[in-house]
DNA sequence: CGGGATTTTGATTCCAATCAAGTCCGGTGG
DNA sequence: CCACCGGACTTGATTGGAATCAAAATCCCG
């Protein structure tokens, strides 16, 4: 398990890093108004680093400032579940209980500022001007925990990895072509399916003239309209 | 579809309904505490009437009395996922938008305290007393819809029903033998799986002496360990 | 340019869905 | 009281879609 060093950093990472076309590594206004008014301190993480483990004390709570994170869970003969992918202005970390109930990883280099909890029988922030917001936070993880689950039951293949790229595409929004910073394993685990069948899937929707794939981690949309219905 | 006749009454359903031994009928502690410190009308349904469907505005928040209610979402070919089934104590109802996204119905006659948002863009309710609640409601359900979403992502149909059934009986605590109000059908959507999955699966659990099955609705956990142990 | 990880493709297996009968109740009326 | 009806549930036979097992192709990164 790698050592906690050098995770706490008081500044963002380079502009260079940002400056890329990565959207994911830019920071959201959001999470930038988020950092300013306050004194939360960032961390940085490298890739499939992880930022806290299932069963750790939860202390704090993150907002991801920039790159991406996976939060999951893991089953004891290894098979993996991934909750969601998070990135730049999402918060993550509200955890009714005083101990994670999943853990979270890098899955792009990434800087996520750290809000303390407050010690205490029901849930704040040290930072108590930040309350408000949380119940927001909270009905927004809520109604995005409730689409996930709905993608999963009784969803064929084709509907689920559809509406994940029309998902992953209108979120990390950079037009028709969109990069995907998650491996086969990361969707795969995110929809319940094998990396054998997402290769296959993202196959038969190229075949099928609905996509393009320049490179495996780069997709184009061919026609987004015909992907929606998938979902539903 | 059923008519919005007499779904309001002042008062709550005859004593005789809730003597009988079924648990989810009687009005949970913390439900009558709900109750009698505010004046939330109470509204009463009787078995798979519609609470409020998806797509109609969402003007209140509700929290069940008596009985049980599901919610659930439609696929328009027919599918159905229900997202919970929720008991006398559960809240129902926080929606980040103003419109429903999901249905909620009636599985047993059922009465719920019904409390009206405000209008405006930010959520709360008429009554503000009640604001400091909503978030550890909606980190309740957060952890609820997540352990729910780990539940149907590559789980075999064993592991999902024998889930079902500790976590059923965990939350309608009656001892070793526990009453399904709800149909197979139910269960199978709750599941992700088809009636003759779950059907068949609980006839090899009871082959397997983790359970018996008096009746189709009355089972008993034999081997709530063994049951316990398909959970991971 | 090489080498390992990631991704794709192919062949086969297996679990749950589907299709199709039964069976078991709970209620109703003769 | 019992025959009957209809819905809920169970069981059986078969199919189908995704998992598994296996191997090839491709992409990075040094």
């Amino acid at each position: 398990m790698p050592a906690q060093i050098s995770l706490v950093v008081d500044r963002l990472p380079p502009a260079a890093a940002i400056a890329r076309a990565r959207p994911w590594l830019k920071d959201s206004p959001s999470a930038r108004d988020f950092v300013s008014r306050g004194s939360a301190p960032l961390s940085h993480y490298e890739p499939d680093q992880e930022i806290f483990g299932e069963g750790d004390r939860a202390e704090a709570v993150y907002k991801i400032v920039s790159g991406v994170v996976r939060t999951c869970r893991f089953l004891s003969d290894g098979r993996r579940q991934i909750e969601a992918f998070l990135l730049p202005g999402d918060l993550m970390g509200l955890e009714a209980g005083a101990v994670w109930t999943l853990s979270a990883e890098a899955v792009t280099d990434c800087t996520v500022a750290v809000y303390r909890r407050r010690q205490g029988e029901s849930f704040s922030l040290e930072d108590e001007s930040l309350t408000p917001q949380l119940l927001s936070y909270a009905m927004r993880s809520l109604a995005r925990a409730r689409s996930h689950m709905f993608l999963l039951g009784r969803r064929s293949a084709l509907e689920k990895v559809a509406t994940f790229l029309v998902n992953w595409s209108d979120r990390a929004q950079n037009g028709q072509s969109c990069t995907l910073p998650m491996t086969r394993q990361d969707i795969a685990d995110y929809l319940g399916l094998t990396i054998e069948t997402v290769s296959r899937t993202l196959s038969q929707l190229e075949r099928d003239k609905l996509i393009e794939l320049p490179s495996a981690r780069e997709i184009r949309l061919k026609d987004r309209e015909a992907l929606r219905e998938f979902n539903i």
